[in-house]
DNA sequence: AAGATATCGGATAAATTTGTCCGATATGAA
DNA sequence: TTCATATCGGACAAATTTATCCGATATCTT
């Protein structure tokens, strides 16, 4: 569904998030730690989030990531998405077919239109402040 | 959404569909062209598709690819992606979490909850002979 | 029987994604 | 100012996916 990369981001600002909500950094090595990914790759991925504006980095000693209360609203999972594996996932056609369209349809094209809909409206609409919350709630989960 | 292999897959036994109902053959260089894959990449997986007693596979001068019609019926989208991509589709998490479940959820599992349930009923519920005839009636395309 | 034309299957190569290393840079604290 | 601790960013490496090549094998036609 999404690639490795976009897995960590997620699992990342969400943590991150988290911690912003209690007005704490989140350093690098913490988060690669707490979200289970390879502290290196996820390195990456984050600067990409700092550099599309969705988080923001703070070098020096007492640095770290944050990500401030009122983009946590603003942010949806489709920023990140596209900021990361781009609009892939519910732009192109199922069966990777470039001429594919509403008027010239490939065989799967209206059996995937609910359901890339259905997608679309979902990232579109889930913030991270609600994905954060979750968490800190315990309704949901991290790692084990 | 599906790996490459199973785009081409899905395409080449659409195609060898449209043709067995006419009772002909697809030679693995007709179906590349007219699919547009690389021929030697679908002729693996045309290969995996017919260990998986999906297609039938005939060597010799007249040989090619072709499925018997009760098998459209019968084989449904799921067969091929199940058959060349596993069932991570619809399986795992999607934050790529292990531990993520029904009780211990990731906080994207219950927004992801409904989709894949439409991804799962819709796959496992087209036949091979659906999406043949709607390429035979002119209602879809594989190819501009 | 011989030749033409298929698929089969193993080795290999290219491309992409995933992941690592390390010196440079920035910043807070002693 | 110096030191410790962050991120930054470019080069590099590993793993996976995608794609190619070619000799072997099978089978129809002549």
């Amino acid at each position: 569904m999404f690639s490795k990369a976009c897995e960590y981001g997620i699992r990342a600002i969400v943590y991150i998030a988290l911690h912003s909500l209690e007005n704490k950094r989140a350093s690098l090595k913490e988060i690669a730690q707490k979200i289970d990914s390879p502290e290196a790759f996820t390195a990456k991925i984050l600067q990409q989030l700092a550099k599309n504006q969705i988080i923001v980095s703070v070098k020096g000693s007492t640095g770290g990531f944050e990500i401030a209360r009122d983009k946590m609203d603003e942010v949806k999972l489709q920023h990140i998405v596209q900021a990361i594996d781009g609009d892939s996932i519910y732009v192109k056609c199922g069966l990777g077919l470039k001429a594919c369209s509403e008027k010239r349809p490939c065989p799967l094209h209206n059996k995937f239109k609910e359901i890339r809909e259905k997608l679309r409206i979902m990232l579109e609409t889930t913030s991270i402040y609600e994905l954060s919350v979750g968490l800190k709630n315990g309704n949901t989960f991290l790692k084990l």
